[in-house]
DNA sequence: TTACCTGCAAATAGTTTGCAACCCT
DNA sequence: AGGGTTGCAAACTATTTGCAGGTAA
C-alpha cells in the first residue's frame, strides 16, 4: 500500500526524523496525491491506512515535514491552511471562481524570472525564490 | 481625522453601500496604513477613532470591501489573514526570516509577465491575474 | 420609513499544548 | 534503554452567526 517506501524512509533518515507508521502515512499521501490538501482532507485520507492516527499527529507531522523542507506550506487567500509536496519547481493556478488550485511548471518562464532577476536587485534584501500565483478562470466554450 | 473622505465615500457608493463611521475608519485606515493589517490590527487601531467598534463588525466590513474588490485579501504561509489596500499593481515581498510583507511594484517587470502571457496560453483557462511572491531575506552586511 | 448595518454573545472551526504511554533505533 | 513520537483532551485562537436595536438614505 505505501507506494514509495524506500524513498520515504530515506527522506525522513536525511531530515533525522523516525521512520513511524504515522509519517509513512502521510508522506506517500503528500506524494501520490498529487494534489493540495488541508490538515484535514490528509487526517482523513490517512485514517483510512492507519486508523488510529489522531489529527494532533497529522498536524506536528506536516508541521515537521515543512519545517525540513519536505513540503511546503501554502494558504489561500480565504486562510485555508494547505500543504505541498514538492517534487519539482512550480507556481500555483487559483481558480477564482471555484478555489481550485493547479500547479504550473514551466522551465521557459523560470527562465525568464531568472535572467530578470539577475540584473534586477532589490536593494538590502536578497531574492531567495520566486513562485508566481496565476489567477484563473475556466474558460467558457463559446469565447 | 478621515483623510480621504471625499475618495472614500466614492469608494463606498460606486460599490452600493452605506457611508457608515465604521466603514470609514476601517477604509481609512486601509488606504493610509501602507501596510497588511491582519483582522486584529484593523481593529486596534480602528478602536483608536471608533472606540465602540466591535470586532466582528471590522471582520463583516473588510469581508464586503474585499467582496467588492476594494481589498484584495491575502494570507501568509502560516495561515494568517491579511487584507491589502490596491492603489497600484504590485507584487509581495516575504521575509523567510521575520514574516514581513513589503509591496514590490515594478512595471518593466509587468511588461515582461504581460507579453510573456499574451502569447503562453493555458489550456481550458483565461488567465485573470499573474501575481509574484517574492522570497527573500534581509542582506548581510558582510557580502 | 425601511432596508441595511452594527454590537453583542454564543457558536463554530481551526490549531496548539501538556503529558502519560508507546515504540523506533 | 532512552529519547523521540504519539493520542488524548483540554486550552486557545480565529472566525462566523443570529438577532435585537440602531441608523443612513
Amino acid at each position: 500500500m505505501i507506494q514509495h517506501y524506500q524513498h520515504i524512509k530515506s527522506l525522513l533518515q536525511e531530515a533525522g526524523m523516525k521512520t513511524t507508521p504515522q509519517r509513512l502515512a502521510v508522506l506517500d499521501y503528500m506524494i501520490s496525491c498529487k494534489c493540495h490538501p488541508c490538515v484535514d482532507e490528509v487526517y482523513q485520507a490517512v485514517c483510512e491506512h492507519v486508523p488510529d492516527i489522531s489529527k494532533a499527529t497529522v498536524y506536528k507531522v506536516l508541521e515537521s515535514f515543512a519545517q525540513e523542507g519536505i513540503l511546503s506550506k501554502m494558504s489561500t487567500n480565504d486562510g485555508k491552511l494547505k500543504y505541498d509536496y514538492i517534487d519539482e519547481r512550480h507556481h500555483h493556478m487559483f481558480d477564482v471562481e471555484n478555489g481550485e488550485i493547479k500547479d504550473f511548471a514551466d522551465h521557459e518562464l523560470d527562465e525568464i524570472l531568472n535572467k530578470y532577476f539577475r540584473s534586477r536587485k532589490i536593494d538590502g534584501y536578497v531574492i531567495e525564490d520566486v513562485k508566481l500565483e496565476i489567477k484563473v478562470k475556466k474558460q467558457n466554450k463559446n469565447n
